[in-house]
DNA sequence: GTTCGTAACGAACAGCGTTCGTCGCTAGAA
DNA sequence: TTCTAGCGACGAACGCTGTTCGTTACGAAC
C-alpha cells in the first residue's frame, strides 16, 4: 500500500549510524579492498551508508581528500620496529617488505597513493623512522632524505604495478593469481616468439628468462639493488 | 542566416583528413601535450577530427589502446646508441636520463604508461637494447631481465611522479615551475614545522633538508644508486 | 515556544566511455 | 549501366562519474 502522497512519511526509526568522515573513509576502504579502486566512487560510497553522494561532501572535501584518508587509514597498519641504527639495512628491508605487503594486501590501494603527496599522520610516522634511521646510521641529511624518497617511490611503484595486473586479472575474469599468470605470461611469450630475431636476437634468445620471475623475487632483487647502492653510501 | 532546411547543405569540401589510427594517435598525443592527461577523452579527440565519438571506435578498440599507442608513439622519440658494452653504465645512465627527459617533455604521458604492460614496438626496441647491454656486459639473462625491469620501473615511476606534481600545478593555476616548487613546498615546511617535534624529532630537526631537493637531483641520486647496485652483481 | 545553525539530501549539470542502429558511399558483380 | 554487398562514419542514447545548488528537517540554545 502506498503512503497518500500529502502525508509527509516520517522516517521509520532509521538505524544507520550518524556519518562521520571515519565512518566514510572505513566504508571506502571496505569497497575498495572487495572490488578495488575502479569501483570505490562517491556516489557508491553514499549508496553503501544509505544516502546521497552530496552528503558526504560535508565530511570530506572531495574524491581526491577521500583517497588521501584511505591511503593513510592503510599505512597506519604497518608496524614498526624500534630504531637499531647498527641494523639498518636489515630493519630497512623489513621496513620495505612490510609495506609492500600491506600495500598488495589492499588490493591495489597503490594506484591512489603513488598521484599523492603524503602528509597523513602515518606517512609523517613511517617519514620519522625511515629518515631517523638512515640519520643515526650516519648519513648526511640530504642523503638520507633523498635515499628515503627513493625507496618508498621504488616500493610504491612497485606495487602500484602490481595492483595494475591485479586489476587486469580482474577483469579478464580470472580469480587466482598463479592461473592469470600463467594466462598473462604465455601470452607475453608466444608474442616475443612471433618478433623478427634478426632485429631483437637478445629478446628472442631469452624469453623464458624475460618471462620468468615472478613480482616478489622482481621486488626483492630491486629492493637489494637500491640498499646496496646506499651501503655503498653510508659513512 | 540559417540554410533553409529542405535543401539538403551540401557539404563544403571538408578539408578534413580521413580518418586513420595514426591521425587519432597524433591528435591524442596533441591534446596530452597541450592540456595533459585530464583533458585527454574520446569525445575530445573526436572533436577535435570534426566527427563524433563513434566514428574512432573503427580504428582503436578502446581508449587504453589508444593510451598505449599515444605512449608508444612517445617511446618513438627515444634515440639509442650502437651498444657499447665496455661503457655499459655510462650508457644506462644516458639512456634512462634520455627516457626521462622524453617522458617529462610529453606532459604527464607517464601517467599512462605505468599502467601498461608495453608490448610496442618501440617498447621491444628499447628492451633489446638495455637487455643486450647487460647481457653483453656480462651478467645473467635472469639478472639482467630483473634488472631491466627495476631499472624502467624507476624511470617511469619518478616520471609519474613528475607528472603528477605537473598536474597540481595546473590546478593550481601556476604556470611556472619554480613558482610552483616554492609555494608547494613552502606549503610543506609550514605543515612540518606545526608538528610535535618530541613526536617527530628528525623530521622536525631537518625540515630544510627534507624539502631541499628538486626532482632532477633526486632522480639522478635514485639512478646512481641501481646502477651501483647492478655494477656490484657484474662479473 | 521560537529561532538559528547545520547536517542531510534530492535533483540537476556537465562530462565520461562505449554501443547500437542507420545512413551514405564505393567497389565489384551482373 | 544497374544492383548490391560491405563498410566507414556517425547521431543518439545508456549508464556511469564528480560536484554543486537550494531546500529540508532537526537538535540545541535562547
Amino acid at each position: 500500500m502506498p503512503a497518500p502522497p500529502w502525508r509527509k512519511s516520517r522516517k521509520p526509526a532509521p538505524p544507520k549510524r550518524q556519518l562521520s568522515q571515519e565512518l566514510i573513509v572505513e566504508t571506502g576502504l571496505r569497497i575498495l579492498d572487495a572490488e578495488g579502486l575502479d569501483a570505490l566512487s562517491m556516489r557508491r560510497v553514499a549508496q553503501e551508508l544509505d544516502t546521497g553522494p552530496a552528503s558526504l561532501y560535508a565530511h570530506v572535501a572531495n574524491k581526491e581528500e577521500l583517497l588521501e584518508l584511505v591511503y593513510d587509514q592503510v599505512l597506519g597498519e604497518i608496524q614498526l620496529p624500534g630504531r637499531d641504527p647498527a641494523r639498518w639495512k636489515e630493519q630497512l628491508r623489513a621496513y620495505a617488505v612490510e609495506v609492500h605487503r600491506v600495500l598488495a594486501r589492499h588490493t591495489d590501494v597503490a594506484r591512489a597513493a603513488l598521484a599523492n603527496i603524503p602528509t597523513g599522520e602515518n606517512s609523517i610516522r613511517i617519514g620519522e623512522f625511515v629518515f631517523g634511521l638512515l640519520i643515526e646510521a650516519g648519513m648526511a641529511p640530504r642523503q638520507a632524505s633523498m635515499a628515503m624518497d627513493r625507496l618508498s617511490l621504488y616500493v610504491v611503484g612497485d606495487a602500484y604495478e602490481g595492483s595494475v595486473h591485479y586489476a587486469r586479472m580482474r577483469a579478464s575474469g580470472l580469480s587466482d593469481q598463479g592461473e592469470y599468470f600463467e594466462h598473462f605470461a604465455g601470452q607475453i611469450a608466444a608474442y616475443y616468439r612471433e618478433l623478427p630475431p634478426d632485429r631483437f636476437p637478445m629478446v628472442s634468445k631469452f624469453i623464458d628468462e624475460l618471462i620468468a620471475d615472478d613480482g616478489e623475487d622482481r621486488f626483492l632483487y630491486g629492493l637489494e639493488l637500491l640498499l646496496d647502492g646506499i651501503e655503498a653510501r653510508m659513512p
